[in-house]
DNA sequence: TGAAAGTTGCTTAGCACTGAGATACTTTGT
DNA sequence: ACAAAGTATCTCAGTGCTAAGCAACTTTCA
């Protein structure tokens, strides 16, 4: 009944008495878990020629709207990376085929992005085993605890200024 | 009453209402906190002319044991990077005069890892504004709240094999 | 209407990590 | 005692990100 941050935990307890380490306990298995949880994704997406940046932009474009179209403002809000990031990460797709960029008609500075044929053909054959490996990544946790994770992890968020944008 | 993953979850239920996307709940949130959460201790570290992997080495160092020292392999496990991440950071560090390396007296393989005055001074100064800085990010949760989220978190971690190691 | 401020997407240099592999040493099993 | 397997650390090429800055365009407001 112990994991590593228990170990780091008592750790700061012995060197450190004088500090109050308890953020550690949630943030510290944030951190990890968020490690693992990617390591383990990554290993899905690697079977189909993608990486997870690429997953997270086909992905984005996917559910976005019948169309499947964004700019990259809408995309790099919805990932967090800069962008250079978005930028560079469209480059890669539409050297392959995945995505198309074509000139706003309506702003003559904005980008239309657009998956392609190849491109949905592609997220909406990976979508079904990500999603397996989501559900197997959380088999540990009854279907009332993920729901309470769930709720703890909102509230976390809302509390940082995360909306629905 | 709503972050940014409700919207995405929403967006699944338009596109492609036959999956079922409530896993996302769970680990969507989790990616989106690590992010956010690393972004605002970043700050923290830049303060103190610190990058999140040298403050990540010299923690490990610290909370160790008295001698504020380990392996490579000790904090490689640790910190869940590659061996030549560990081995990158400890060039970094050792440039500084943060750490030093010396050959194990028992394994000709092996490198005792250890702070230095000037390593132990700066750990020991950005700690307190680290911890403060963690609490801050927990404010939206109460006492409760956090230990039952830390309860849950561990026992994910434990499903998938996490040890105190 | 025109200047200032803001927005959008792209470019580039620098940085830190991964993954594969090399080297040196230790442990295991016969 | 020795070969085979295992372990510890380092090297290096490749990759993807950030941060800063730029150019083009749009919005705001006096």
């Amino acid at each position: 009944m112990a994991d590593h941050v228990d170990l780091v935990l008592e750790q700061w307890g012995e060197q450190r008495p004088d500090l109050d380490a308890s953020p550690m306990a949630v943030l510290g298995r944030l951190k990890r878990l968020a490690q693992l949880v990617d390591a383990e994704l990554r290993r899905n997406f690697a079977r189909h020629d993608l990486d997870s940046a690429s997953f997270d932009v086909l992905a984005t474009l996917r559910r976005s709207n019948a169309e499947h179209s964004l700019t990259p403002a809408g995309l790099m809000r919805s990932s967090m990376v800069t962008s250079g990031a978005i930028t560079q990460r469209l480059d890669r797709l539409e050297a392959r085929g995945l995505v198309t960029r074509a000139p706003s008609e309506t702003d003559g500075r904005g980008v239309q992005v657009t998956l392609t044929d190849d491109g949905l053909r592609l997220i909406d054959a990976v979508l079904p085993t990500h999603l397996e490996t989501e559900q197997s990544l959380l088999a540990g946790l009854s279907k009332a605890e993920r729901e309470q994770l769930a709720d703890s992890l909102r509230t976390l968020l809302e509390s940082l200024g995360d909306k629905r944008d």
